[in-house]
Order: C-alpha cells, then sequence, then structure tokens
DNA sequence: CTGGGCATCT
DNA sequence: AGATGCC
C-alpha cells in the first residue's frame, strides 16, 4: 500500500512532461504547471438520462417503474424500475417478467434526448470552454484553471462528497488541495445542472480522463466521488475484467486474452514487445498506459457533431420499394434536422446491414457521394421537400453500389448520414463575432453569486478564462481555443445553435406549431409511397423494377397507405412498434403544450433555456426573486424575437419542431 | 429479441 | 470504406 503511494508520487511530481508520448503540440491551454502539479478533470454522468427526460416530459411518470424501450430493448429505466430487477439493456420479455407493471415509452426517437444533451453540454461550456462530450449523457470538464484561480485566494477546504478512499479526507484535503477545490467545483456545476434542467447526475473528480470517469460510478446515484492519487492502483486493482478498462472494447479484450492478458494486472505487466507487435506501438503503449491508470488525453472541446445521421433497424427489408421508403423518411428527419444545424453537408453516405445468420452486427457496408450545392443550399434555406426529392436518387444510387436489386437481398438496417459540415461561406468575420459575444453573453450564468463555480476574482482576470471578463465575454474563449486548434471554435458556436439547443419557450411557439398541423393534410399528397416525380429522378434499373412490381397498384392508390405515417412523422419508424406504450400523440403533445415541464415548476415558469439567453441583467433580476420565491413576474419570451419563423414550404412534419434557433435572426437571410 | 447515435483510426 | 469503441 505504502509503497503503491510512493510509486504513484514519484510518477506525478513531475509535471507535464512525465508522459511517455506526451503530444507535441503546444497546449498549454489545457495544462496549467504554474500552481497545481495536475491536471484537474470532472467527468459528468446523467443518471438514466433518457428516463429522466421522459420523466421531466411527463413527470407522472417520475413514481411508476419507468422503462425506455427501443425496439425490443430497454435501453434504461429509472430507479424506481430499477428496484424491481429491471436494468440496462434488458429484453423487454425479461423486463416485463420481472416487473409486469413497468411502463415502456418509446425511445427511438432521440429528439428530446439530443436537445437535452445539449443543453447540459452547452451549461458547463459556459462555465469553461474545456467540454468534451461522450454519448449524450457523459461530458469531460478540465476545470484545472478554475481550480487555480481559487486556490490563489482560498483557504484550504475539504472535501465534498465522496472520496475513493478509506482515509481520513481532512487530511488528504490539505495534501491534494486542487481536488479538494475540483470536488466543491464539481458539486457547484451539478447543482447548476439540477437546478436551470431539472437533472440529475453523477460526477467524478481525478487527475485525468481515465480515471475521472472510472471513478464517476463509485455512489450511484446523483452523488460523486473525487479519487486521490495514492488510490490509482487501488482502482484500477478494483476492475474485474479488462472490459471494463474505458477504451479496451470488445474485440480489443479479445486479442489480448490471446495474448493471455486478461486481467489490467497482466496487462500492466505484459511486456511492451509483443503486445506492439499485435497492435503497433502507439496502442500498445496506450494500452499498458491505461492498466496503470494513466491517460495523457487532454480534454478537446467537442462543439457541433461533424456528422448528422438517422437510421432504422428492423428484422427484414428486401423489397426496393420499402427501401425507397425508409429512405424517404430517414431522409425527412435528417434533412430538417440539418437545416436546424444551419450548416451545409457536402457528402451523403448510406450504410446498411445486411442479414446473416452469423455475426448479425459485424457487417456494415456504406457508400458515399458529395451532395451537388444546389442540394445542399437547398438544406440550408429550408426547401426540404426539394432538398428531399432530390437527395432520394443520389440515396439510391448509393444503394445499387451495395446492392444488386435484381437478386433477393434480406436487410436490417438503413443509416444516413450527412457530414463534412461545412460552414456558411458567407459569415463575415464580424458577423461571428458579434454571435459570439451575443451567445457568451447570455450564457455566461452569473457574475452575482460569490460562490459560483466561476472564478471569484473577476476583477483581475489575469490569465482568467471562465467568463472572467463580462466587457469582453468571448475574448479569454477565443484566445484559449485558438491557441489549440482554431477550427475547434467555429464549431462551437455552431453548437449553440445546434441539434435545437435554444428552443422556444411555450407561449411563443405554440401558435407556429398549430399553423403547420393545419397545413399537414396537404402535404400527405406529397409524401406519397412514390411520387411520379421522384420516380423520374431514380436510376433506370430501380423506375424498371418498381414499375413491373409495383407501379400498377401503387402508383395509382398513393394515398391509401401513407398518411399516417407522414402527417405524424415525429412518430415515424413506429410503424411496426408492437408492445403497448404510452400513447405518442398524446405524448408530443404534451411536450408542445408545456415543454420541460419540471424546469417550469424550477424556474417559475420560465423556460431554462430562454432563461440562459435574458441579459445578465435580467438573469440577475429573476434569480433573485426565485431565491425568495417570489412567483416570476412575466414571461421573459417576450424579450425573444419569435415572430419571424416563417417556414415557407410547408414541413412535412405536422409538428413543430420549435426550432427557434437564435443563429436565424443573425442570418443574412 | 442488441438501439441509435456519435467519434477516431487505419 | 471499414473497424472499433463509447454511451
Amino acid at each position: 500500500m505504502e509503497s503503491e503511494a510512493e510509486e504513484d508520487d514519484a510518477e506525478w511530481k513531475t509535471p507535464c512532461s512525465k508522459s511517455p508520448v506526451f503530444s507535441p503540440s503546444l497546449e498549454s491551454g489545457n495544462t496549467t504547471c504554474s500552481s497545481t502539479p495536475h491536471k484537474v478533470i470532472v467527468h459528468f454522468d446523467m443518471d438514466c438520462f433518457y428516463a429522466q427526460v421522459e420523466m421531466i416530459r411527463n413527470p407522472t411518470l417520475r413514481h411508476v417503474p419507468l422503462g425506455v424501450q427501443q425496439k425490443y430493448i430497454i435501453v434504461t429505466c429509472n430507479y424506481v424500475a430499477r428496484e424491481r430487477g429491471v436494468t440496462k439493456l434488458m429484453s423487454v420479455t425479461d423486463a416485463k417478467e420481472k416487473c409486469p407493471e413497468l411502463v415502456l415509452v418509446k425511445g427511438e426517437d432521440l429528439t428530446h434526448y439530443r436537445e437535452m444533451s445539449y443543453k447540459v453540454t452547452e451549461l458547463l461550456v459556459s462555465y469553461c470552454p474545456l467540454v468534451e462530450r461522450l454519448g449524450f449523457d457523459e461530458n469531460f470538464m478540465d476545470i484545472t484553471e478554475m481550480v487555480e484561480r481559487r486556490l490563489q485566494q482560498s483557504k484550504t477546504c475539504s472535501f465534498k462528497g465522496h472520496v475513493y478512499s478509506n482515509n481520513v479526507s481532512e487530511v488528504k484535503a490539505r495534501i491534494y488541495p486542487w481536488l479538494a477545490i475540483g470536488s466543491h467545483i464539481a458539486a457547484e456545476l451539478r447543482e447548476a445542472i439540477h437546478s436551470k434542467l431539472g437533472l440529475t447526475g453523477c460526477a467524478g473528480i481525478a487527475t485525468n480522463k481515465l480515471l475521472a470517469k472510472l471513478v464517476s460510478g463509485t455512489f450511484k446515484p446523483n452523488q460523486q466521488t473525487t479519487l486521490l492519487p495514492e488510490d490509482v492502483s487501488s482502482i484500477m486493482g478494483s476492475l474485474t475484467t479488462l472490459r471494463k478498462v474505458p477504451g479496451i472494447g470488445h474485440q480489443t479484450a479479445k486479442r489480448l486474452q490471446a495474448l493471455g492478458v486478461s486481467s489490467v494486472k497482466d496487462l500492466e505487466l505484459f511486456p511492451l514487445d509483443p503486445l506492439a507487435r499485435e497492435f503497433g506501438e502507439p496502442s500498445a503503449r496506450r494500452l499498458k498506459n491505461l492498466a496503470l491508470g494513466t491517460d495523457d488525453s487532454t480534454v478537446t472541446p467537442t462543439g457541433a457533431p461533424q456528422s448528422l445521421s438517422d437510421e432504422d433497424s428492423f428484422k427484414k427489408m428486401s423489397s426496393t420499394k420499402e427501401v425507397i421508403e425508409k429512405i424517404q423518411e430517414l431522409l425527412t428527419t435528417l434533412v430538417e434536422r440539418m437545416h436546424n444545424d444551419g450548416r451545409q453537408p457536402q457528402t451523403l453516405r448510406l450504410t446498411i446491414r445486411r442479414y446473416s445468420a452469423t455475426n448479425k452486427w459485424l457487417s456494415r457496408e456504406s457508400r458515399q457521394s458529395p451532395i451537388p450545392n444546389h442540394i445542399g443550399q437547398k438544406i440550408v434555406h429550408g426547401k426540404f421537400d426539394d432538398a428531399v426529392g432530390q437527395l432520394k436518387p443520389l440515396a439510391m444510387k448509393l444503394f445499387q453500389k451495395m446492392v444488386d436489386t435484381n437478386k433477393a437481398f434480406h436487410l436490417t438496417l438503413i443509416n444516413v448520414c450527412f457530414s463534412n459540415l461545412q460552414t456558411r461561406a458567407s459569415a463575415s468575420a464580424s458577423d461571428k463575432n458579434s454571435l459570439m459575444s451575443f451567445f457568451k453573453q447570455n450564457s455566461s450564468p452569473e457574475k452575482t453569486k460569490t460562490d459560483s463555480p466561476c472564478d471569484q476574482s473577476d476583477s483581475n482576470s489575469g490569465g482568467g478564462r471562465c467568463n472572467a471578463d463580462e466587457s469582453n465575454p468571448h475574448s479569454s474563449v477565443t484566445q484559449q481555443i485558438s491557441k489549440k486548434e482554431t477550427a475547434n471554435f467555429q464549431p462551437v458556436s455552431n453548437l449553440t445553435k445546434t441539434e435545437n439547443s435554444f428552443t422556444v419557450s411555450s407561449t411563443g411557439p405554440n401558435i407556429e406549431s398549430q399553423q403547420e398541423e393545419i397545413s399537414s393534410p396537404e402535404i400527405s399528397g406529397l409524401s406519397t409511397n412514390i411520387d411520379p416525380e421522384v420516380l423520374k429522378c431514380l436510376p433506370q434499373e430501380i423506375q424498371k423494377e418498381l414499375m413491373s412490381s409495383h407501379a400498377s397498384t401503387d402508383l395509382l392508390h398513393k394515398n391509401i397507405n401513407n398518411t399516417l405515417p407522414e402527417v405524424d412523422s415525429q412518430k415515424k419508424s413506429t410503424l411496426n412498434s408492437l408492445g403497448p406504450s404510452v400513447s405518442g400523440d398524446l405524448k408530443i403533445k404534451n411536450s408542445l403544450s408545456s415543454p420541460g415541464s419540471s424546469g417550469a415548476k424550477i424556474f417559475g415558469n420560465v423556460d431554462p433555456t430562454v432563461f440562459a439567453e435574458l441579459p445578465p441583467e435580467l438573469q440577475k433580476e429573476l434569480m433573485s426573486e426565485w431565491r425568495q420565491d417570489k412567483p416570476v413576474s412575466k414571461a421573459p419570451s417576450s424579450k425573444k424575437p419569435v415572430g419571424n419563423v416563417t417556414r415557407k414550404d410547408k414541413k412535412t412534419s405536422g409538428k413543430s419542431r420549435q426550432s427557434n434557433n437564435l443563429l436565424k435572426y443573425f442570418k443574412p437571410q
């Protein structure tokens, strides 16, 4: 034990230059050696994320056992359900057997999860820009700088939350003050997430990403744990299998097993050379480092996504007609999301999975092609039907490159993906700056509280990077990021608007949604199974096949089958749904009429996202009212320019996405 | 009866 | 374009 501690001690004494494979890039923005010997990394992990989002959307679900279902799988469930034996990734059959009262909600449509996910990330970014997403419900954050600023001025404090150790934490807090402060910052950030978004989650505080992630799940749910350097070997030793090590997946574990490496300790002791022969030297080193709890990877700001995709899986798809319909369905939702993002995709990729008795999940094939500029423009400018109509033949060409439609085929998945996302070329630098300024200012949480996670020394912001200087709120961020990688910053501004991060409050867009519902009946005519116009655009062979096999019936009976799926396009992929579940239609209407209902409770009827957009002065005012438990005087949404969301071309969706993002108002048009 | 995304590396 | 990994 003692020797282990000394080992670690020896290792982390040399600041910032100890790592075997230290990257040569100048990343002074990411690590600081001036006053702390270590980075301080936090890993945030939301509790049963999808279930929490569903419980916010429908609070009556809070007290019942709830499972979120995708196809035949419970992808996650709330803690009421867990008490009754339901677990993640359990089949619906097993879950119902364990817990017959289990209430199921369909979770194939990720829209709401994605939106809430970005709200969490953005909230964290508003405190410190070094935030990296991992999936929808986890975020890494490098809070080294925030810790340093507090370290300089505050007296020593004890740890907040759990410490991964049996030792006396009061003593340890004096030895590791940066971690103690980090634990306080983490607690405050978790509280911010809870108070502003209504979500609970766990956090792990440690000196690198690997350890932060490993330690964050020690106490669940809604708790946090700090890992001390002296306990690194202890936590690594607690991992029962290699698979528990983040970064070692199924395949890697198998290959290691073949070398006789089956435990973390095995890997730690295994000689580098044979490992390098199997995995290559860089990977071999990384693997051995992981076994030691060493991880030099930096927290890389994620920014806006690099691709947007939509997919559906099914038991069997074997006709070209079905494929066309599915691709149209996927393209329709994807084009709308792409439009809301604001960037222009340069590449379209189609991915399929063929059925095979053995290795069902292994075989994925894809083909991609450039998207002609004129089509990309239609997406950007909201010409949804035109865009989908022109993308469809493109996608079908890609499909033909993989599948001989003359022979029998059996697909189990189709995925459509936009990538190579290009920011609008016309945006001038001044535009972007004003935009950034706007966002940073408004997302900057508070300068009013002294216990804010974000530095307490705003007056002298020398070197400070976290919202320290209100008069020039974005400068610090810009400097920091550009040190590292200018390209990364641009997405951040996109991220702010991406995927409806900023949605409009309940008062505004309801009108819009009603208007769109009215227009939906005429939409159905356009979204027929196979539009003659579309047919013309399709490759010849597909045309032939369709004409011979289906034309006489389908083309003439176009409105028989199609109205339901298209009018209610959000529920799209539930056509073949089986199990009973909470009614999708009702759910959607509820969410429209009262978005973030729990948020409304917490915030006195003010949508948290709206709150984030308000000027700091107004935020301050409202917050003081809330602290005194006074009702909010007026809806701040009146401040927002909600008027001009004119979607000219009728959207294919009968339901509004209320995707007002503020960027729109800055676009030339 | 194993989902629907995303990213990175090669 | 595929493989792999993460949630």
